[in-house]
RNA sequence: GCCUGGGUGGCGGAAUGGUAUACGCGCGAGUCUCAAAAACUCGUGACCUUUAAAGUCUUGAGAGUUCGAGUCUCUCCCCAGGCACCA
């Protein structure tokens, strides 16, 4: 995942992510080939964070931005980071932010932009409008921690909903299709994700995009109103209890929707909504568990059972679940029995339990449960089971009957796409009264883009919710690319999560020299230079490239980038500009790094350790290694200032020993030989399956070995060794290279481990146990130790052992070169 | 409440059902030095024991499967992250 440069330079937590991309990729260039990967870099700079920087500094985010990313790929390279810098790009130039452009005509063209004056969330500090994915769980702003709040506003709006269902569904893609598919496929590496359902990610990942989508099957059952032409239509997963239902409970969004529609309702139903509506999301929060509510004075009627039951309008049934309509079973759900309990509603039990003092606390109206009994007062199901046939049946009955239907509901809500900034790529869209669509919007031709920002002195947000941009007449006022005459651009901009939605499509074709001036050409010569573009040269370089492999980054994208770049993707497949549904093959979360005192690196609580200052006092080679040692890659971890020098001295110690007396030599000793094969292995395996820590403790292993007294490496195999360390500490590795060796280590092919040659240890340590307790080990020759009755010889010679052995042996397993077990 | 990870020495952690505590940090002793640092060597889970040998115990708790369990099964406890008035 690309970086956010902000002014504060590289993090620990960066360099963490990055060592490990740049290990995968130098292991991937050795292993199968350097043109076999590609793995590039840029800047994800647009956005809140960049403007509210600029804005303090008093600069324009213009100058102030590039000069941020400038530092960050510094820092990279002095970390010899080795991407492929040749496919650089920030979403902030022009040319790249024209696809950007471009792509969003795309999905506006499809239909799924759309323009809706709805109550969306509101950061008042930020000044701006946000999707519900930017809301955390505690109704703050993810970026800068505001509480925020609601506010009525026009706003663009993308229909991901539309795809919801393939959101969801698509996560169980067989991804080993898409190996095999590229020029390059035959050297793919999939070991690890051979025979897996769906995407390679992180369980935890994949959870959290299911519970966004949140789809749920249920009834949506209709209860007519008796006294408004209105249908109350509440849609459950509980429809076993409906004759249960004891009242109706509205959202205080379907009351003012039913008002609009003609409802005169009493005044303090009126005062109820007006005055939950105008809640903000913390208030709202602030209030679960304390249930309101007020009866409306209307009345529906129980379709199963004719029973008339009030309806009420309570905030704690919210808009956006389901139906924004909900049947009132306190008998069974513990909200309904809160609300029932407090407002003196009756309560009828539907469910009989085994468990007699449940049972009898439920028909008591004492507790609400809800669990698998049978169903008693329903009618002609009473009798049959609750959760089985009775649910069953009941549903069957319902529909048949024209009471309910089948109906499954999304969590997903459409994607608020418009913000009020200055520092985002503007909207190509503009107002035109002669021959808008029926919100007077004209897209811009491609041949227009990108339609630049406007450099500006002043372009603070404003409170009401008008963009800066606005304020600047002569770039608003403009022609309509239709009739020519006088139109208005559109002002808001984009969120930044528009230019990572499709970033890792431009890597493949994107060259930081020559991508602009091709451009250029394509717009001399076509009316479509975009279109023609992509047919031309982006489509093939996808097609060859994508999708991606791995994606390495934080897991607090999950429901955010995650999911908006799956879903531009598949409107992409749709629209034939790629050939495939998921961008990101397999994914791997860092764990972070935290302080050393264990809490998240601040600022302001002054624990931030700069990667600069680890670099100039460790140097870069231990810095990496640190960072890949410190812990299992994918868990959070404390820095910890003290154990780096354990890399500092590893790496010294290569050197020093090296230059001793009879270290390097003609012939490698067999323990040697022996130990190389299983770390060539055992460094494939850390680096695959991304235990880097395993892959440098083997490393540090075989040069302690090497350091044992008589053991010699032969040239060759110093090479070998070089080769697995350049994957972590690059420069050491080719000092080490270079005392025997022509050229760069990092263009060298991965040892292969059938070709190591030389002698092997002969003699082998077997493990013998006496009834499953470890008793001894025994050395035997390597030849012997595959053989059962040899060892079984030797190990009952030995004495230590032959002392547990009282009495006849019932039993022995073995396990050739490894283990004989003696069952007495 | 639900979901997803975890729980192993003083610390970070390692371990296809087969020698638990690899590797690193720290700590202790020693070598070198006038001295210190660095470097190097040795030691370092607990108990018993003057020491050693030998032994016993030990991977959150308890049970089970197995010749053999950190690893598999069940019950429970705790920690971290995510979701949640989701009907």
């Amino acid at each position: 995942m690309f970086p956010y440069p902000s002014g504060e330079g590289l993090h620990v937590g960066h360099v963490r992510i990055f060592t490990a991309c740049d290990v995968m990729a130098r292991y991937f260039r050795m292993k199968t080939g350097r043109d076999t990967v590609l793995s590039p870099m840029g800047w994800d700079a647009f956005g809140l964070p960049a403007e509210n920087a600029a804005i303090k500094a008093k600069k324009i985010p213009q100058t102030m931005v590039p000069h941020n990313y400038a530092n960050f790929k510094k820092q990279m390279q002095s970390l010899s980071l080795s991407f492929d810098w040749g496919h650089e790009f920030a979403t902030t130039d022009p040319t790249y932010y024209a696809f950007t452009q471009w792509l969003f005509l795309k999905l506006y063209e499809k239909g799924l932009v759309y323009r809706e004056k709805v109550p969306i969330n509101w950061c008042p500090k930020c000044k701006t409008g946000i999707a519900n994915e930017e809301v955390l769980s505690d109704g703050t702003h993810e970026r800068c921690g505001t509480p925020t709040g609601k506010k009525l506003l026009p706003q663009w709006v993308m229909k991901i909903t539309d795809y919801a269902e393939r959101l969801l569904a698509d996560l169980d893609t067989d991804i080993s299709i898409y190996f095999g598919q590229s020029e390059n496929s035959d050297n793919r590496i999939i070991r690890g994700s051979e025979g897996r359902k769906g995407l390679d990610w992180p369980k935890g990942i994949l959870e959290m995009q299911r519970n966004w989508i949140g789809k749920g099957r249920g009834l949506s059952i209709t209860f007519p109103v008796n006294e408004i032409e209105q249908k109350a239509i509440a849609w459950t997963k509980f429809w076993e209890t409906v004759y249960g239902v004891t009242f109706i409970v509205i959202a205080p969004e379907t009351a003012q929707k039913w008002m609009s529609e003609g409802w005169s309702a009493k005044e303090d139903v009126v005062s109820y909504v007006d005055n939950s509506l105008q809640k903000s999301e913390q208030q709202r929060l602030e209030e679960v568990g304390t249930k309101t509510g007020v009866d409306t004075g209307l009345t529906v009627t129980n379709p199963v059972n004719g029973a008339r039951v009030p309806v009420w309008v309570a905030d704690y049934v919210l808009a956006n679940v389901g139906t924004g309509i909900v049947m009132g079973v306190p008998a069974h759900d513990e909200r309904d029995f809160d609300f029932a309990t407090k407002y003196n509603l009756s309560k009828i039990q539907v469910v009989e339990y085994d468990k007699a003092e449940i049972n009898q606390r439920v028909a008591n109206g004492e507790i609400s449960f809800e669990g698998e009994g049978r169903l008693i007062n329903s009618g002609e199901f009473s009798g049959l089971s609750a959760w089985g046939e009775g649910k069953e049946k009941m549903a069957d009955w319902m529909i048949e009957q024209g009471y309910a239907k089948w109906e499954t509901t999304y969590h997903l809500r459409d994607w608020v796409f418009s913000r009020q900034r200055y520092w985002g790529e503007p909207i190509p869209l503009v107002y035109c009264e002669k021959c808008g669509d029926e919100n007077g919007v004209v897209p811009l031709t491609e041949d227009q883009l990108p339609l630049t920002l406007p450099e500006l002195e002043s372009y603070e947000p404003t409170d009401t919710g008008e963009s800066p941009l606005s304020r600047v007449d002569s770039w608003v006022t403009t022609t309509c690319p239709k009739c020519g005459g006088i139109a208005k651009r559109e002002t808001d901009t984009m969120p930044n999560w528009a230019g990572s939605c499709w970033y890792f499509l431009a890597y493949p074709w994107w060259s930081s020299t020559e991508t602009e001036g091709i451009i250029k050409t394509y717009k001399a010569k076509s009316k479509f230079p975009i279109t023609d573009f992509w047919k031309e040269i982006a489509k093939p370089a996808i097609d060859e490239w994508l999708p991606a492999d791995w994606y390495l980054g934080g897991a607090e994208h999950a429901v955010l980038h995650l999911l908006y770049a799956r879903f531009w993707v598949k409107v992409f497949q749709d629209l034939g500009l790629v050939d495939f549904s998921e961008p990101f093959l397999r994914l791997r979360s860092v764990g972070m790094v935290l302080a050393e005192d264990g809490k998240k690196m601040s600022k302001s609580l002054g624990n931030v350790i700069n990667p600069d200052d680890m670099v100039k006092t460790y140097g870069s080679d231990a810095t990496r290694m640190y960072e890949m040692f410190m812990g299992p890659w994918e868990q959070s971890i404390a820095w910890d200032s003290g154990a780096i020098s354990g890399q500092v001295r590893f790496l010294e110690r290569i050197k020093t020993t090296m230059q001793q007396e009879g270290k390097v030599g003609e012939k490698t000793s067999p323990l040697l030989v022996a130990k190389l094969k299983t770390l060539v292995e055992r460094v494939e395996d850390g680096v695959l399956n991304q235990k880097f820590n395993t892959s440098i403790a083997g490393l540090m292993e075989f040069v302690n070995s090497w350091r044992e007294e008589g053991q010699t490496l032969a040239k060759e195999h110093l090479g070998m060794f070089a080769k697995l360390l350049s994957l972590f500490a690059p420069k050491s590795a080719q000092e080490l290279w270079a005392t025997n060796s022509e050229g760069s280590v990092e263009d060298q092919a991965w040892p292969d481990v059938s070709k190591i040659e030389g002698i092997e240890a002969l003699m082998v340590k077997i493990a013998v146990q006496v009834n499953g307790k470890m008793r001894g080990i025994v050395e035997v020759g390597s030849e012997k130790s595959k053989i059962e009755s040899e060892v079984a010889l030797i190990a009952l010679a030995d004495e230590k052992i032959k002392k547990w052995v009282v009495g006849e042996v019932k039993k022995t397993i073995f396990v050739p070169g490894k283990l004989l077990s003696l069952v007495i």
